[in-house]
DNA sequence: GCCGTTTTCGGCCCGACTGTTTTCAGTCG
């Protein structure tokens, strides 16, 4: 079974030796493209391609790219791509990720010189021959060896609680310049995306050089890439580009429209301004060389016939669409949020007392909380015994007589075994208000029938898929399936607001909704402080489209009770 | 390779920056 991140890096892989060899852009384009449709899709292929669906019905994938994909979910294999893998030595797509080096420049040096690998690539830069080809100078070649050594470090995107701090400490050291009015961090950043490749600054002043000047002066600055009259680049001493961009006030909407992104997102937007004719670019909406709109995204939107889009949907899954057609979702915020499901204490692996994890959730205006210790097979890692969990609970009940403003829901967080069942008994498990399962080991193979096992007894699927960003990939398991069992039992599916977990991954999200499910923003927090967490689990939510509705822990407590069904 | 109430051929988002040029190609986002 293939998943359609698979499909789409086959696709993509495809992409790359076809701009190598150089074939027509436009071509490499409608793989790329058709790549993205994959991976964004909230559908599984591998089902939509069994069923017999017609996949030239969705824009963008035609007859031979619908005849591939299906080759390539029924195979797992693509005939193309291993003939593009004969004809083109593996290190030329390699090249692709050194700044500065595309596929023009590639094949240039591969057809003068035959080099197949970055370390041979190295040679010839240092040796002075790559010199003689046109267009190759000094300055190139330079850039050329550096990219060669930092090729490693290459594609790692920042997770986005990491960038936070930096982006926020950035806004505020432009302002305290004199004439900055508006400075605005656009980009992934923006749209709340798990991960961020590098930092997109807008700013709204008076002198632009003047401000790129101080801009790459910032105390973390490590080395400025280039300076321009509209655009600056730099990097930080942790390796994150930043880019800076000088915009006017009558253009700032479609600015910040343009550099929000996404980049799928923005070509169809320029799709429907062309329908209409009309032409969108950073610098606002025109009629031939009028310009009818700009000044802010409001503006760009409705010129093109659309009402506003949060950043977080612009990933071309359908917004448009669902604009078009009134059916925009009101994303969850921040406000909704009435409780948290999953936290450990000092019992399991916790750094707080439950007390202090209470007055922390009541500090956050939360009406109910459970309270989820790690059950026994993780003793080695400080999981409970069925005692230890017993005499956990009387101490909740004397803890949820002294506060009586929120209520404290007896939980835990019990091990699916390698067979689906859990580690601890069903007549221990009865004392519970809400018995929150996870996987924690044996990742290996495939795990559908243990997680369909689990959801017979469990109320909350925790991290479903398992994956730690730039860590560990998503455990191998037909989430589909999954999905409809959840919502037959009334399961509850998870989005861990850890930042490296965020766990579901948004088109997962989107994909449960569309079964059906339902969710709860969980925070996983091992400390108080780490309640706070929740809000990257918010954002991760917001971009799998989910509404109050969907979300558990926004509803009232009787609700959730009469859901759980706790008595 | 995709797409289509001006089209089944001829378009395909578009501008900034760099490095190499002496008016522009390649790359990037």
């Amino acid at each position: 079974m293939i998943t359609n991140k698979e499909i789409a890096s086959i696709l993509s892989k495809t992409a790359d030796l076809l701009e190598i060899k150089g074939e027509n852009p436009f071509k490499v384009r409608a793989y790329r493209n058709a790549a993205r449709i994959v991976e964004n899709s909230s559908k599984d292929f591998n089902k939509l391609v069994k069923e017999g669906f017609d996949l030239t019905r969705l824009p963008g994938i035609g007859k031979d790219l619908s005849s591939f994909i299906k080759e390539i979910v029924e195979t797992g294999k693509f005939h193309k791509l291993e003939e593009l893998q004969k004809e083109i030595p593996p290190g030329l797509v390699d090249m692709l990720s050194i700044e500065g080096l595309g596929p023009k420049r590639i094949r240039q040096i591969y057809d003068a010189f035959k080099v197949t690998s970055l370390d041979e690539l190295k040679k010839y830069a240092e040796n002075g021959e790559l010199d003689k080809l046109p267009g190759f100078g000094p300055k190139l070649i330079e850039k050329i060896l550096k990219g060669v050594k930092q090729i490693k470090k290459a594609g790692i995107r920042f997770l986005w609680a990491d960038v936070e701090e930096i982006a926020e400490d950035i806004r505020k050291y432009l302002f305290k310049f004199k004439g900055v009015e508006i400075v605005e961090i656009a980009g992934s950043y923006r749209r709340k995306k798990e991960t961020v490749g590098d930092l997109d600054i807008l700013v709204v002043a008076e002198d632009y050089p003047k401000v790129s000047e101080y801009f790459i002066k910032y105390k973390k600055v490590k080395e400025v890439h280039s300076a321009g009259l509209t655009r600056s680049t730099v990097f930080l001493d942790n390796d994150l580009q930043v880019d800076l961009r000088a915009v006017s006030k009558e253009s700032y909407g479609a600015a910040l429209h343009y550099f929000t992104g996404s980049k799928a997102h923005n070509i169809e937007i320029r799709k429907l301004a062309i329908e209409k004719g009309l032409k969108v670019n950073e610098y606002g909406v025109y009629r031939g060389d009028k310009r009818i709109a700009g000044k802010s995204e409001e503006e760009v939107y409705e010129a093109v016939g659309l009402c506003f889009i949060e950043p977080e949907l612009r990933e071309n899954r359908g917004e448009i669409e669902a604009c078009l057609n009134n059916y925009l979702p009101k994303l969850i915020r921040k406000e909704d949020i009435l409780g948290d499901f999953h936290m450990h204490t000092s019992y399991s692996d916790g750094a707080n007392y439950i007390e202090e994890m209470v007055k922390k959730a009541i500090n956050l205006n939360y009406k109910y909380i459970a309270i989820t210790d790690h059950s026994k097979r993780l003793k080695v890692a400080n999981g409970m015994s069925e005692e230890e969990l017993l005499s956990q609970l009387k101490e909740i009940d004397e803890i949820q007589k002294k506060y009586k403003e929120i209520k404290i829901l007896k939980g835990i967080e019990v091990d699916i075994l390698e067979d689906g069942s859990l580690d601890f008994s069903d007549e221990i498990l009865e004392k519970l208000d809400i018995i929150v399962g996870a996987i924690h080991y044996k990742f290996e193979g495939d795990q559908t029938k243990r997680i369909l096992k689990a959801l017979e007894k469990i109320d909350i699927l925790a991290h479903p898929t398992n994956r730690i960003i730039n860590k560990r990939s998503e455990i191998n398991a037909n989430f589909e399936e999954i999905f409809h069992k959840a919502k037959e039992k009334n399961v509850i599916l998870e989005i861990n607001s850890q930042p490296d977990r965020l766990d579901l991954p948004d088109t997962y999200i989107k994909m449960a909704k569309e079964i059906g499910c339902k969710f709860a923003i969980n925070s996983d927090a091992h400390n108080c402080n780490m309640l706070e967490y929740i809000k990257y689990g918010i954002n991760q939510a917001r971009r799998g489209w989910l509404e109050k509705e969907d979300v558990v822990n926004s509803w009232k407590l009787e609700d959730v009770i009469k859901f759980l069904k706790i008595h």
